[in-house]
DNA sequence: CGGTAGGGATAGGGTTCT
DNA sequence: TAGAACCCTATCCCTACC
């Protein structure tokens, strides 16, 4: 029929946090009907905000672990050195380290050899750059909007975001980190990733 | 431990269609419930119909459209599957099976129903976007700004090529020679072409 | 009926295996 | 790289119970 599906956006999510805060849980159809959350709410019935508080609360539960557990999946080749020198305030959404675990049973694994003495400096906010690379998976390269736009939908962006972006990414391609390759028939200058 | 990847039987893909033609599709469970199927799918979860018609769905959407490319003949819409035209997807999946045997290339005959009303007319400008495409080799498609500039630069072109170009990418795509891609994150829509 | 809690199903995105 | 089978879980739906 209609939607396919509706995903709950973060304002969306604020409102029924704020919501609950305010008048409790179980009170779904009073939290509808406050003026201070009906506009933002207003395409959610009771029983959608119901729903999404359950799953508000099995994430926060387990969240961690597993949000950890991806992490350490998808973990990149990358430098886990972590440079002193980061100004930029990014909050990443979903990354918040935790690592308890100890490594794997049975793995001979034997130590892990990082060796990354790296004379470039990595900041925060490069690495994020070189995950939004990674993770956008365009063969040919990701331009700078595109990266933008990833990062602008997956963190918490301070103004002047864009212009961050901007610098380090010349500053990356500099270094050696990334290469620019400017295709015959774009506009705009992809990058890719040194592997 | 874990299942060896257990494979769909041709016996389970039919009771799988028969399924969806009698219950609609996303009744996945009913499906499975009914004893006219419950045997023969008594190995499968609601999930595992779920996602095996999916598959298929997929399958004989690219399918369909390889043949179109190849008879310069059909155009099948591509809708999404709603109650509405399910009954049409299952059409078309169900002449799919009769072909077993690879009818003869080449023989202008092709074997099957065509519903094909639609004038496939390919004007010279149509030819020269489809070389810019596939000369382009963007894997993920390429978009109208880039398409345009490979024309511009490999051919003369009049006042309004542009223009033309736009018209011609929307009569490509609504007729099924193009597909429309919209990526994640970029802006501009690309386009790729039927193989 | 109107509302909530809980169980369960579906849709889509991801992952793994080949 | 692609395709098929399978996994994860946010969202949606149904039913029992006030």
């Amino acid at each position: 029929m209609g939607a396919p599906k509706q995903k709950w956006t973060p304002e969306e999510e604020a409102a029924l946090k704020a919501g609950v805060l305010k008048h409790g849980t179980g009170k779904w159809r009073t939290i509808l009907s406050d003026p201070e959350f009906s506009s933002v709410l207003k395409s959610r019935s009771n029983v959608d905000l119901k729903d999404k508080w359950r799953n508000i609360s099995v994430t926060a539960l387990w969240g961690s672990r597993k949000k950890a557990k991806l992490a350490l999946k998808r973990a990149l080749p990358a430098p886990k050195q972590d440079d002193n020198n980061t100004a930029l305030a990014i909050v990443a959404l979903a990354n918040d380290d935790e690592r308890a675990k100890p490594t794997s049973p049975g793995g001979s694994g034997g130590g892990s050899p990082q060796t990354c003495a790296s004379k470039r400096s990595i900041t925060s906010l490069d690495k994020i750059i070189l995950e939004a690379i990674t993770n956008l998976r365009e063969l040919r390269g990701s331009d700078r909007t595109s990266i933008f736009m990833y990062i602008e939908e997956n963190f918490k962006t301070p103004p002047n975001m864009k212009r961050h972006v901007a610098v380090r990414l010349k500053h990356l391609s500099s270094n050696g980190t990334l290469v620019k390759i400017k295709h015959k028939y774009r506009f705009s200058t992809s990058y890719i990733t040194v592997v």
